[in-house]
DNA sequence: TAGCCGATCCCCT
DNA sequence: GGGGATCGGCTAA
């Protein structure tokens, strides 16, 4: 797996609602798609053209498509997601890539797009990325609708969460945030560096057609509070009215950051 | 429902 | 040696 060529900071190019790149679909005609259709019906994953766009465009074309994980016993597990912030590279303050820094830990934010970059924090919960293009961007996924598989996402998470373990868990405390989302999916440090486009056990399929486009609130990141103007930066985008996300931001959507 | 705060340990300086 | 892209229980209103 090589690592991705530099391109110029992506940092100016955050877009407004209106020139998003397209959540899903197909592209204009004569054009390669980067969804691939399966057999069957069932659509297929998202490949490495899909992932190869800037952290920003990346971020909510992710929002409607659905994350994959088959378990070793074959069970696939699905969610949508429905949240994801935006990490732009070594010219972010938030960024684990600030300043250029490239370290054993971040190097998946390094690697071509479509890679994992997967991090243990506070010493107990994992959260997981996706490599975008530009060196040192990614995507955090922050929460997603649980499709299917359920009930081994309540299992997992009740396995894995700390605290009493006797509470059964509601489904929208099932991927309600990045680290609960690994933990429904068993996502961590395993997957570090995998590739998403290519692995036998994550991927990420097309998310199913819905009327009309995604409405989408951009947002300040959730907890990065030291990184300065960085942290008020609308760089976390999820789906306007999803009872599936976080952190709702009354105030962005008041102001129209959609 | 919102806000506070402790847990816990890897990674970086 | 210190901090952190979080979570969940507890308390107050």
């Amino acid at each position: 797996m090589g690592l991705k060529r530099q391109r110029p900071p992506e940092a100016k190019q955050q877009r407004g609602p209106a020139e998003g790149a397209p959540a899903r679909g197909e592209g204009p005609p004569g054009t390669r798609s980067v969804y691939f259709s399966g057999p069957g019906g069932r659509p297929a994953r998202l490949g490495t053209e899909f992932f190869d766009q800037p952290a920003v465009p990346l971020a909510r074309a992710l929002l409607g498509q659905v994350l994959v994980r088959r378990l070793s016993d074959g069970t696939e597990l699905r969610g949508r997601v429905v949240e994801t912030e935006a990490y732009l590279g070594p010219e972010d303050a938030a960024a684990h890539s600030r300043g250029g820094r490239q370290t054993a830990r971040n190097r998946g934010m390094f690697m071509q797009p479509g890679t994992l970059y997967v991090y243990l924090i506070y010493g107990l919960y994992f959260c997981m990325n996706v490599s975008s293009q530009g060196a040192g961007a990614c995507v955090l996924l922050r929460a997603l609708e649980p499709l299917e598989g359920q009930e081994a996402m309540r299992q997992l998470r009740s396995t894995l969460r700390r605290g009493s373990a006797g509470r059964t868990l509601k489904d929208r405390e099932l991927c309600s945030g990045p680290s609960k989302l690994c933990q429904a999916m068993a996502i961590d440090k395993g997957f570090d560096q995998r590739d998403l486009a290519a692995d036998e056990a994550v991927w990420l399929e097309q998310g199913p057609p819905e009327p009309g486009e995604l409405a989408v609130v951009a947002a300040p990141r959730v907890g990065i509070g030291q990184a300065g103007e960085w942290a008020l930066k609308p760089l976390r985008f999820y789906v306007r009215g999803s009872p599936w996300v976080s952190v709702v931001d009354r105030a962005a959507e008041q102001n129209g950051q959609a």
